[in-house]
DNA sequence: CTCTCTAAGTTGACACTGTCAAGATTGATC
DNA sequence: GATCAATCTTGACAGTGTCAACTTAGAGAG
């Protein structure tokens, strides 16, 4: 009551916030198995249990740090993609754009598409609301790309789709899993990638 | 002393390969998170500590059932391989194969390809031994299917092999991580995949 | 202005976990 | 038969997530 005037150590109001924030910064740094709730509620100044005034489950709290992810990874796409010229390969910088995403935020990259959260999350609906968009996204895209001549027209898009995906995130996961140890490779895997993807006109 | 004639508790002699085969049953049944060496060693009817004399962590326990998991995946494998026509669809064939052993083994895919092992596993030679194998047989593959005009001759043997494999990878954790939901799809997804890779001979 | 109600923060306690240290038991070897 | 190293044991410690039961304070109704 005396070290700080303005706010009593009740009621300080933007906890939730705190918390996640301090959470986020302890996972980018230390990794998802570092993060402990009671060193995070003292790190933010504030008893062990305080945090589950504002959420149910240290899951919860993982859940709602990957819902930022996807906020945050929707505005990074939506902005890469108005500068993308049209002469560019657009599927390579894509590719290249996600894998990039993965390398450098390993650790929340993890915690979005990793089987922590999406094991039995089937209640969790603000999680999927979030989610959902990115995954949608990359199904019109290749809808527009298949329209484009770009891709593989006869193919399902859905399936095209999922398989595009599945390519970007073995090749995320092997790289910031530690299977695949050499960084430097990463745009020589996804031009391989995306030439296997591409429709070549002339040949 | 009593209840146990011929063994003693001391030197049962085969406790490494006890622990093993009930870790190995806990993990595909509750999952790597449910293991717990404590229970673990009651389970087998020893003490808390004993198991730290056949190996030196619960990370070293984890890594040595990787290891089996690559050894009976190459078995597999193999068979597979013999069993085959060669009017068969090759490619198709190994991606079903390999998204399948990750979907009915679910836990121990996740320990064989997942970061709990890999990362900072620098150290553990007898795992990298086992595992390397399974990249070496990947980018044979690949050759002999660039050779047979399966696959795309132009491209780069070693990324395409990484490439393949992302793909596969990255379908195997999207389904086994609970992103992918609808396992009735995998068929379809891999056709897709395959499809994608094949050099089409008439176009 | 007071009374109440509730959201938010608190400490105590419990059942777990991995693992260091130090002692006990044993079968094999000189 | 004594020694030694491998093996197994219990004690102890520092962690963890979270249930229960409390205290506090701010907001709204009377």
């Amino acid at each position: 009551m005396s070290d700080s005037p303005s706010k009593s150590n009740y009621h300080h109001g933007d906890l939730r916030q705190k918390l996640l924030e301090a959470a986020t910064e302890t996972i980018k740094s230390q990794g998802i198995e570092a993060l402990s709730l009671r060193k995070l509620a003292t790190e933010v100044g504030v008893s062990r249990m305080a945090p589950y005034h504002h959420f149910k489950d240290k899951n919860e709290l993982l859940c709602a740090i990957a819902e930022q992810g996807f906020q945050q990874r929707k505005n990074t796409v939506v902005d890469q993609s108005q500068i993308t010229n049209e002469e560019d390969n657009q599927l390579l910088s894509y590719m290249l754009n996600y894998v990039r995403f993965a390398q450098k935020n390993p650790e929340i990259y993890e915690l979005m598409f990793g089987r922590t959260i999406w094991k039995n999350q089937i209640d969790n609906d603000s999680l999927k609301n979030a989610a959902y968009p990115t995954f949608q996204y990359q199904l019109d895209l290749t809808k527009q790309w298949q329209a484009n001549g770009l891709l593989d027209a006869n193919a399902n898009s859905l399936r095209l789709s999922q398989v595009i995906w599945g390519t970007m995130h073995g090749i995320a996961k092997l790289l910031i899993d530690g299977i695949y140890t050499d960084t430097s490779q990463i745009e020589a895997i996804c031009m391989c990638a995306a030439e296997q993807f591409a429709i070549k006109l002339e040949q």
